[in-house]
DNA sequence: CAACAATGTCAAGCAAACTTTACATGAATA
DNA sequence: TATTCATGTAAAGTTTGCTTGACATTGTTG
């Protein structure tokens, strides 16, 4: 599960544990979701995206995985 | 978790069990989404939202949730 | 009627998402 | 140096997504 959270979060200055506070999660669930560890509800994963303005699909790469050959 | 999954799975003509095969997930799993049960996560939506050819946020009405007054 | 296909329900169990706590590290700064 | 802030790690526990299996219901069709 790559994504750019890690990438959206320092752009807009939030720190891991403000942002798990504005989605309502802990620090941890952050820290392991940045690390790519797991797969998140849609519910959070749109709490996520709302925050930096974008689609799921777009913040968790959804659209870019397994294009394998074009 | 109310969403479009029975309309759009019987507007394509498939069967649960049909569209539970083609995103790789039981039968039971279908139903309980159709049912609203809960929360899906982000890779199943996005399965299942190819399915259909639409994005996770029109199948699973992301965002018309909570416009309480406008 | 019998038989089958599609949907639904219930219940037990497993696996993964998510929490909580506690501690460690490096950078910045008084 | 000592303190604080942000990040990371590890382990144990709870919750919930998801599976499996068994059975019931309704509609259709031979």
């Amino acid at each position: 599960m790559p994504n750019r959270l890690r990438e959206m979060r320092e752009r807009t200055g939030l720190t891991q544990e403000e942002l798990a506070a504005r989605v309502g999660v802990s620090r941890q669930t952050i820290i392991s979701l940045e690390k790519g560890k797991y797969n998140p509800s849609i519910t959070l994963a749109y709490s996520l995206a709302k925050v930096f303005s974008m689609s799921i699909e777009d913040l968790f790469l959804l659209d870019e995985r397994k294009v394998e050959d074009e």
